[in-house]
DNA sequence: TTTTACTTCGTTTTT
DNA sequence: CGAAGTAAAA
């Protein structure tokens, strides 16, 4: 590695070119981030630019973050000026200040993919659409489709050329945006698209952004779409001071609409555009390079970039291509620990990359089962958490009234004899009144038939409006305090379920400390800067790999990181490639699949092991897949192992010696999510110890047999929150026995022996 | 209204 | 195979 503050020659001609249009092909670890710092730190201290006409926009808040630093450290004083944010938030922040523009309100909100689909599926009912044959989902991404392409709903309805599902779509795209507005609220596509809409239909908002933002940079341009190239032209379009730094060769965002063309054709669109390669790496080992360089040769739509290293080639590339998906996880695992004590090396030396989610399960078990500590990235996010959304929803309906989604969401969460039937009267008067549910809601004194509702209702106002009138003062942390307390909502969530109700309090209470953390820290904090937090930014911005632990994820997830050992598992044609990918014979998908072994490969700084099965179970079935050809595609004399390249069939394998070995009486791991790994981890260890038990690996394990009872059927027993009750039935279940009782006060209920803790009267 | 049984359907997803 | 969602039943 070399002095982090020397540059090399093509680094230091791209911090030189401050002026005029730039383009920066900065292949993997070629020190990207480092050179635009410290262009933004030339842009200060040589070219004498006010911090204040600096804007840097990166993909991720973690990118922002890392770079505002970089940045502050290098500039010092007034470095806190510079806007080094996504393009999410850059654009919220132009629309706090001008959406009214375009006929929201100021204070609107934002709806993620879980409030767009809660949308969408009001919007099927109501347009009577069979969302059997037209998915949610994939009206979803049609919409979202669209507006990446910066096209408007009634754009849409008039290129249907009569093709049906367009027109389905259309219609629905209308009736979608329509409820949208009527809620006050945005979607992440919105985001871009209205501030674009913004600058076009307000050209005097556009030239005074236009003249805020004098320098423009871009990261990670290859995976920017239409509305977010056209959004950055229009902010460049007086001074052209456009600064794009990308690698073609990484674009995997495709599907999100991402256009690889915007780097390719950036020289046509700006043919006085300078272009800047950066092919030194100073990351990875020669052979690593080389690999990653004969793997990607492959791909014809990319400009040329040949990456290399002043380094040594260092070690092969390692190889293995193990029987089955169980063996794959205990061969990495066991390469990990063997690894750990034979060199020295730290757990957060490695990584475990895959192409799927699913992949994770497997090897986290393996890992669970030696003790190796780790976390998988990724998954489920935080935000998106049932008990969280709840409470996001109290302060949204505290935020924007109108925001339907979340109101319903909450309108008798906990219970509070608000119905269905309650909830309909309220939208047929608001239909009448031309108002929303929630000023339906406001006026329920005037709405006939609504009978003890009304009462209900007149509460719920009251519990909002209360807590509206006073968050100025008392904060959001405190807030949130006070719902959880007057609508009982820890009790809620016992009820609704014994069993998770610990990890779901802590969930609140982490959100309740997000929210002291954000007031905190925030310069100036207000529920709407809050609630944009919660919707921009995801638990993945704090991944740090300081605690010592082995990192599993994805290979999407992986982009932009590295790691001195890295394993890439599942490299199977069928897997990765996927199996849709080699069917649909599309080259470009399949280019961008390579792309992604690209991006895996070029994570590794010294030891890259690769892994596939010749067995593998895929949604339930069993599959027999070759070695990947991105696998192929390496030289065979940069790879330990060999490479088979036959196709696998069924006659390679002794199913019964399998069928014995990893499937007969082994209890799947039934895990459920948890807030934090750390949480999982307890659910793991009594899942492996059944596992162990059930395999015979350790004997008489009492937890795989209940043991017996201290009561029977007909005993009278008694319950913590349930209080006494008769047993009803009792069935023996393979660890545990599951009771059912009659509670004189609750009903019948059905429960595991071991949690309910039942005792004999 | 709540629980249970059955069907359906599967990549990746920075915001 | 499993999650998630839906229909049916209690």
């Amino acid at each position: 590695m070399i002095d982090k503050n020397v540059l090399n020659s093509q680094q230091q001609l791209a911090v030189d070119t401050t002026e005029g249009p730039l383009l920066i092909l900065a292949g993997a670890g070629s020190g990207k981030t480092k050179t635009l710092t410290n262009r933004i730190a030339h842009l200060i201290h040589d070219k004498k630019v006010d911090p204040f006409n600096i804007l840097a926009i990166t993909f991720t808040n973690k990118a922002a973050g890392e770079m505002r630093d970089r940045v502050c450290a290098m500039v010092g004083e007034g470095g806190e000026r510079i806007w080094v944010t996504t393009f999410h938030s850059t654009c919220m922040r132009i629309l706090r200040r001008h959406i009214d523009r375009l006929g929201y309100d100021i204070n609107f909100t934002v709806y993620d993919s879980d409030d767009q689909k809660t949308v969408m599926k009001n919007v099927c009912k109501k347009l009577n659409i069979d969302t059997k044959s037209y998915k949610e989902k994939t009206l979803l991404n049609a919409i979202s489709g669209a507006k990446d392409n910066l096209i408007t709903a009634a754009e849409y309805s008039l290129e249907t050329f009569g093709d049906f599902t367009k027109i389905v779509i259309a219609r629905a795209y209308k009736e979608y945006q329509d409820q949208l507005k009527k809620s006050n609220a945005v979607d992440f596509d919105d985001i871009i698209m209205l501030t674009v809409q913004l600058f076009k239909e307000n050209p005097e908002i556009l030239e005074f952004y236009q003249d805020r933002f004098k320098y423009i940079s871009v990261d990670e341009y290859q995976d920017t779409n239409k509305a977010q190239f056209e959004l950055i032209r229009l902010l460049a379009d007086k001074y052209r001071n456009l600064c794009v730094v990308g690698d073609d060769d990484q674009s995997i965002y495709k599907f999100r609409g991402a256009n690889i063309r915007n780097i390719l054709d950036f020289e046509e669109f700006y043919p006085d555009a300078k272009v800047i390669k950066l092919e030194q790496n100073y990351r990875s080992t020669q052979t690593i390079l080389d690999a990653a360089n004969a793997v990607i040769a492959n791909n014809r739509s990319r400009k040329s970039k040949r990456l290399w290293t002043a380094e040594g080639a260092g070690h092969k590339i390692r190889f293995m291509q193990l029987d089955n998906a169980y063996e794959e996880a205990d061969t990495i695992v066991d390469e990990i620990s063997t690894s750990v004590r034979r060199d020295g090396c730290s757990y957060n030396d490695f990584a475990v990359l895959y192409r799927t989610n699913a992949q994770a399960r497997l090897i986290e078990e393996r890992l669970v089962i030696r003790g190796i500590p780790y976390n998988v990235v990724g998954g489920t996010n935080f935000y998106a958490r049932a008990e969280i959304k709840d409470m996001i929803a109290y302060l949204k309906t505290i935020e924007n009234g109108l925001d339907e989604v979340a109101l319903r969401r909450i309108i008798n969460v906990p219970k509070r004899s608000i119905g269905t039937a309650t909830i309909d009267k309220l939208l047929d008067f608001a239909e009448i009144t031309d108002d929303s549910l929630y000023g339906a809601m406001q006026n329920a004194d005037n709405i006939s038939g609504l009978g003890k509702a009304s009462l209900k209702i007149g509460a719920f106002v009251k519990l909002i409006e209360g807590r509206r009138a006073e968050i100025s003062k008392i904060g959001i942390a405190e807030t949130l305090k006070k719902i959880i307390e007057e609508t009982d909502y820890y009790e809620y969530l016992k009820d609704q379920d014994e069993e998770s109700a610990d990890d779901r309090i802590s969930n609140v209470d982490e959100l309740v400390n997000k929210a002291v953390a954000y007031e905190e820290t925030a310069e100036d904090p207000s529920l709407t800067g809050f609630l944009e937090e919660v919707a921009l930014v995801s638990d993945i911005d704090n991944i740090d790999n300081g605690d010592g632990r082995v990192l599993l994820m994805t290979l999407h997830s992986a982009k932009g990181l590295e790691f001195p050992r890295v394993f890439i598992a599942g490299m199977e044609d069928g897997l990765f490639p996927g199996m849709t990918t080699i069917s649909s014979g599309d080259n470009e998908d399949m280019e961008e699949e390579r792309r992604l072994a690209y991006v895996g490969i070029t994570r590794a700084k010294e030891y890259l092991t690769i892994t596939c099965a010749k067995m593998r179970m895929l949604r339930g079935e069993t599959q027999f897949n070759p070695v990947s050809r991105f696998v192929r595609e390496i030289p065979g004399e940069l790879i330990d192992g060999m490479v088979p390249g036959n196709r696998l069939s069924r006659s390679d394998f002794d199913e019964d010696d399998y069928e014995r070995r990893y499937s007969s009486g082994r209890p799947s791991a039934r895990l459920k999510s948890y807030a934090t790994p750390e949480a999982r981890k307890p659910a793991m260890q009594s899942e492996i110890k059944n596992l162990n038990a059930i395999a015979g690996l350790s004997k008489g394990m009492p937890a795989a047999n209940p043991g017996e009872l201290s009561f029977k059927t007909g005993d009278t027993v008694r319950h913590r929150k349930f209080g006494t009750g008769v047993v009803t039935s009792i069935s023996k279940e393979p660890r545990d026995y599951k009771v059912t009782v009659d509670f004189d006060a609750y009903g019948t209920k059905i429960m595991y022996a071991s949690f309910a803790k039942l005792e004999k009267v």
